[in-house]
RNA sequence: CGGGGCGUAGCUCAGUCUGGUAGAGCGCACGGUUCGGGACCGUGAGGCCGGUGGUUCAAGUCCACUCGCCCCGACCA
């Protein structure tokens, strides 16, 4: 392709409204250009990156056994109904109604769609497992959409669904997923890692995600140096905490008030009481779907959120708020405690129940009470595993420490079970005859995002540095002297060779000065270049340099197209699926 | 939805406090000089100052309402 019959319009300057990288990158260099909130053209450019992307990700599905189909994007309110997450989903879900008053979704995801296809036509173990995919555009009206495509309310999404007859061939699917997934990150030359994940409000038994590893992710990552272990901080465990060091003061038969004026924070509360964070009891007051919680922990731990909303079976979890507080303990936030709280659920983390005594808030104003000692001054209702891991924890499944590293989900794999088949009745019958539900799995995979997520981990202060399996072309071919007629022959000829020889080049062949096609050849981030200009010409060379590190080799001119073919082996080479 | 901020040329932004001829840089067009890391000189085109209503002799500027967008938080298969 030549620059002069494409579209490709780079910024000179960043955009006003872009703040991480991707977004910036991807605006500047003329990817994308936004519409909307969250809504953006794919322009020219980065059409071919996530066409590139989708050629992996097909290949790897057809190996997997998926096979492609396509759904709609705008989808019938009965079907949402029908499983139930018409009123669930709440307003993500982008509800519209057509010419007839008839109400529709824009779908945010498929799972009642492919329930509804594979319920209609498979009715026996014998047509079992079906396993499909889908790419295309999908919508979730995201109540605060940025970071450009990492976060968009339009996006690009790869779904799988599969459907079993039994967990055991739902495990093997599952597993070719997993593998699949692997297979095309590597395969696209990104750094990521795969973590054990919350199955979250979508339920079922198991899940991964897939994360591109990045100092910008969303996510955090705590993995083992040691083992294999890694998961998503709100799902990992962690190994045997270290115990809080001897309690220091007397332990009085009963707790002792101490006045604590305006001392809030677990820290000011410590250093005051010249005692460890560790002998603090942190009491939260938690707002659930109907009712409220308090729950205690460790002063020097904090609380996984997404474990205590799982052990509550509950949809929604917030903090109370103060004069919430006030209501329930009768104290102001930052002096609430155990003792004596009265018509609460009460949670406590082990930690707590480990602690020989302890300082907690004293639910009245500047009033703590110390020399605590649980179950003496205070009984939970329930002890349970709270605590949110972090860097430096023992491995839960070997003796390393565990490390924290930040990624981007690009990928999620879910066993979902019985969920959409109970609920939509996708049944078959066995081999007695007996009516069975499909055991379902999902398999997501961000296309855009990933896009973004490649830039976020490859990138330096001029630009992009594609991984070449992404780039929107592999080389850029830079003519030089536009007005020099000897000049353009060669570079027209050189750029017929290339394309001759299968290889996936753009030709810049603007009448542009040299300083704006070197910057824009380094924001867009071609990752093998070639630069033809008077200069190396006189002498029968061209210079061909990578983006990576922009060292230039020079190359005789006749000898340009195997030089670039061996340079593109060797960039293929790094890659190993 | 809570807090903060911004809507003026294709892009990045001044001008709003203190009402009185609509501005700069980049980009674009034309001419000239330049030509291996975002050149220079000259000329020129380009605006319903987000929208509606109000105050005023007069509104980009003051007031009210409204729409859009960005940031932080809450939220997030």
């Amino acid at each position: 392709m030549r620059w002069s019959q494409t579209f490709i319009y780079t910024l000179r300057q960043d955009p006003s409204d872009a703040e991480v990288i991707s977004h910036r990158l991807l605006v500047r260099a003329g990817f994308i250009a936004k519409v909307a909130a969250g809504i953006y053209n794919y322009l020219p450019l980065a059409t071919r990156s996530l066409a590139k992307l989708s050629a992996i990700v097909r290949e790897e599905m057809a190996a997997a056994g998926s096979a492609e189909l396509v759904m709609p994007a705008v989808q019938p309110a009965e079907l949402w109904q029908d499983s139930g997450r018409w009123a669930e989903y709440g307003p993500e879900l982008l509800r519209i109604k057509d010419r007839h008053d008839r109400e529709f979704c824009f779908g945010p995801t498929h799972e009642e769609i492919i329930t509804d296809i594979v319920r209609g036509t498979v009715t026996s173990y014998r047509q079992l497992p079906v396993n499909l995919f889908q790419i295309q555009t999908k919508f979730r009206d995201e109540i605060r959409p940025r970071f450009g495509l990492m976060r968009g309310r339009e996006f690009v999404m790869k779904d799988a669904y599969t459907f079993h007859a039994d967990d055991g061939d739902l495990d093997v699917a599952y597993r070719a997923m997993e593998r699949a997934y692997r297979r095309v990150f590597s395969r696209c030359g990104l750094r990521y890692t795969q973590v054990e994940a919350d199955t979250g409000n979508i339920g079922g038994s198991e899940s991964h995600e897939f994360m591109v590893l990045a100092e910008t992710g969303e996510d955090a990552i705590l993995s083992c140096p040691e083992c294999h272990y890694g998961a998503n901080v709100e799902k990992a465990e962690a190994g045997a905490l270290e115990a809080a060091p001897p309690w220091p003061l007397d332990t009085p038969d009963t707790p002792r008030e101490v006045d604590t004026p305006d001392q809030r924070t677990i820290e000011e509360v410590s250093e005051f009481l010249g005692i460890s964070p560790a002998h603090l009891v942190k009491t939260l007051i938690f707002e659930t779907d109907e009712s409220f919680v308090a729950v205690l922990i460790r002063g020097d731990l904090e609380v996984n959120e997404i474990k205590l909303k799982n052990a509550l079976g509950c949809l929604h979890l917030q903090l109370a708020s103060e004069q919430k507080i006030l209501e329930i303990t009768g104290g102001p936030q930052g002096f609430s405690g155990p003792v004596g709280l009265a018509g609460i659920r009460l949670l406590a983390d082990p930690s707590v129940m480990a602690l020989e005594a302890a300082a907690t808030g004293g639910n009245k104003d500047h009033t703590h009470v110390v020399g605590v000692v649980p179950n003496r001054d205070f009984t939970p209702d329930e002890v349970i595993e709270l605590r949110l891991a972090r860097a430096g924890d023992p491995c839960p499944r070997c003796a390393g420490a565990l490390v924290e590293k930040r990624g981007i989900e690009v990928g999620h794999v879910f066993k979902l079970g019985t969920k959409y088949s109970k609920a939509m009745r996708c049944t078959f019958l066995d081999a007695d005859g007996e009516e069975r539900l499909m055991t379902m799995g999902c398999y997501g995979l961000g296309v855009s995002r990933t896009i973004a997520a490649a830039i976020e981990q490859n990138h330096d202060d001029k630009g992009i540095i594609w991984p070449l399996p992404l780039a929107p072309y592999e080389v850029d071919l830079v003519l030089l002297n536009s007005d020099k007629e000897e000049v353009v022959e060669a570079a027209a000829k050189l750029y017929e060779e290339l394309v001759d020889a299968g290889i996936d080049v753009l030709f810049d062949d603007r009448p542009e000065r040299p300083g704006v096609k070197f910057n824009d050849m380094d924001l867009i981030g071609f990752p093998v270049r070639i630069v033809v200009g008077k200069r190396g010409l006189e002498s029968g060379e061209v210079e061909l340099s990578l983006r990576r590190d922009g060292e230039r080799r020079s190359t005789p001119i006749d000898q340009l197209v195997p030089a670039v073919q061996g340079l593109l082996d060797e960039l293929k080479g790094e890659i190993a699926p």
